[in-house]
RNA sequence: GGAGCCGGCCAGACAACCGCUGCCGCGAGCGAUCGCGGGGGAGGAAAGUCCGGGCUCCGCAGGGCAGUGUGCCAGCUAACGGCUGGGCGGCGCGAGCCGACGGAAAGUGCAACAGAGAAUAGACCGCCUAAGUUCCCAACCGGAACCGGCAAGGGUGAAACGGUGCGGUAAGAGCGCACCGCGUUUCCGGCAACGGAAACGGCACGGCAAACCCCACACGGAGCAAGGCCAAAUAGGGAAGGAGGGUACGCUGCUGACGAUGCGCGACCCGACGCGCGGCCCGCGCGCCUUCCGGGUAGGCCGCUGGAGGCGGCGGGCGACCGCCGUCCUAGAGGAAUGGUUGUCUCGGCGCCGCGGGCCUCGAAAGCCCGCUGGCCGCUAGACAGAACCCGGCUUAUCGGCCGACUCCCGCU
RNA sequence: UGGGGGAUCGUCUAACGGUAGGACAACGGACUCUGACUCCGUUUAUCUUGGUUCGAAUCCAAGUCCCCCAG
C-alpha cells in the first residue's frame, strides 16, 4: 500500500498550543457520539489530535479504545483528506460508545470533511 | 457420587496482512525529523487512594506540649492500620469462618420516653402485722387502725444494684449454706496474652471510652506537576559603551596569481538629536542604539526504571519469613504507544438430535423438568478492567478455568 | 496524575447522640366581584451499604456521585 496508510509523528498534532488553535479558529463537525475542531494547517498534509476528555468517557479502557479507533480509520482515510488538523473530541451526553457506532460517525465526518 | 471449606495458579492460543512505540545497528539531513533491519511492549487488580516505605526538596541543638493514628499477646518486616502463630469471645455437625478485643476500683460526663426508682437508687400494685401504741370482743393463740417492716412476686424500660435451689423468717433479704458467676491472695504451666488449682471474701465493682479522657507505642512538612540541567521570542532587571554620514588621501593590513573589487585601520571634512533638572554651558537622569550578565516563560533533556526484583536449588523456622548459591533482565509512553482486519484451533456457554430417569396418565403418546467420558465437523472469545516515579499491603470490581489439602453426607467393597 | 472539600424536602438552609425544623415553591382553604398581598392547613428529605450504641442525619468503616486546586 505505501507510505500513505502509515501514520508517522508528523501526522500529529504535537503542542497544546496547536489544540488551542484548533478550538479556537477552526469550525466543527457535529456528529454524535464523536465531533471533531478542525482547521487548515499550511503542511500539505492532515493532522490528527484527539481530546477524549474523561468528563465525556469516564472508563480509561472506553476511552483507548475510542482513540484506538479514531486512529485506525484516520490512518485508512488519510490520503483522502484535505490538509486540515482535525481535532476528535466525544461531545458530553454521548451514551453509546462501542466500535459500530464510532465507526459510523466517523464515516458521516469523513463524508462532510470531503466536501467542506 | 453429592454438598462444602481452605490455599495456590491462569486470565485464550497460533498464523497472515496493515499499523504505533521506545531501545540497538546502518543510512540521509545543519536540524526538527525520516528510511531500512533486529529484538522488547499492560494487570491481578495497572483501579480506589485507605495505610506504610524508598526517593527528592524544604525545615530541624536537645527535650516537652499540642495534634493525628494504632490498641489481647508474641513474632515477621525497610515499615505498616499488613501478615504469621497463639489466647479469649461468637457462629457452624465439621473442615473452618468472624471479631476496633487496653483501661469504667484516675477524673468529668451521658441515659429521651416509660417507670415508684436510672446509680453510694427506689416502693406504684403487692407481701407482712412478730415487736410498740390504741381500739373491737366477756376473753384470746381472733380482728381493726396507727407506727412500721420487706423487696420475694407483678408492672416500666435497652438497662432495675448477682443466678438457681435449700434453709430461714411475721413477711423477707447473701441473713446462712451448696453449686455457678464475680473479686482478692497464693501456687503451678506458659516469653506473654491467658489457662488450671487451692484458700479466702460474702456481693462490693451496672452500661457507654466508634463521649471527653487515661495508659502504652508510633509519627517533622510537602510531594516526580518532587527536584535538577540546557534555554528562543517578547516584556522587564543589572553593567559597560555609544550618533551618523562623506572622501579623488595614506598603510612594509586582509581578500586575490596579479589587478580590479570589497573589507579593516588611520587622517581629513560635514554633523552631533528629543524630554526633565528655572533659562544657557558643563554635568546627571530618562528616551534611542550596541555589546555583555543574571533570573526565567515556551520548548527540550535528566529524574525514568536493576529492584526491600523474578526464577531454580540447598539450609533454618509450626508459620509469616530469613540466609547462602546459581541464573535472568522482564513496558517506560508522555495531546500520551502496546492496535486493526481476517483465518484456524481450543475452553466454557447456547441450540438441535439421541439415550436414560422423573412429573402427568389406567397405560401410553405429546408436553415439561433433570442428567449424559453421547453426537453435530451448528452458533458464539464473551468478566472486571488500561501503566504515568517505584515498591509492600489493604479495600473494591470480576465471565470462567486448572491444581492441591481437608470436612460432612450417601452408595459399593 | 497528585492534593483538598462536600452530599438533609423540588430549591436554599437549620438541628448537645433522643419526634428531622424554617424560608421559598407546589396544592387546598379563608379574605376579595376577580387577581395580587396577607392568614390557616397539607404534601415532600437525611447519597448507599454495613458497624458502634438502648437509640445514628450526627460517631466509625467501605462504596457512589459532585465540586475545587496544581498543568
Amino acid at each position: 500500500m505505501g507510505a500513505g496508510q502509515r501514520l508517522p509523528r508528523r501526522a500529529r498534532m504535537l503542542k497544546p498550543a496547536e489544540f488551542k488553535q484548533a478550538f479556537a479558529e477552526g469550525a466543527r463537525i457535529v456528529r454524535p457520539p464523536l465531533a471533531v475542531a478542525y482547521r487548515r494547517n499550511p503542511l500539505g498534509h492532515p493532522r490528527i489530535g484527539l481530546a477524549i476528555a474523561r468528563k465525556a468517557v469516564s472508563k480509561a479502557v472506553v476511552r483507548n479504545l475510542v482513540k484506538r479507533l479514531i486512529r485506525e480509520e484516520f490512518r485508512l482515510h488519510q490520503e483522502r483528506l484535505p490538509a486540515l488538523d482535525l481535532v476528535f473530541y466525544v461531545p458530553p451526553g454521548s451514551a453509546r460508545l462501542d466500535a459500530a457506532s464510532i465507526r459510523a460517525a466517523l464515516e458521516r465526518i469523513w463524508s462532510r470533511l470531503a466536501t467542506a
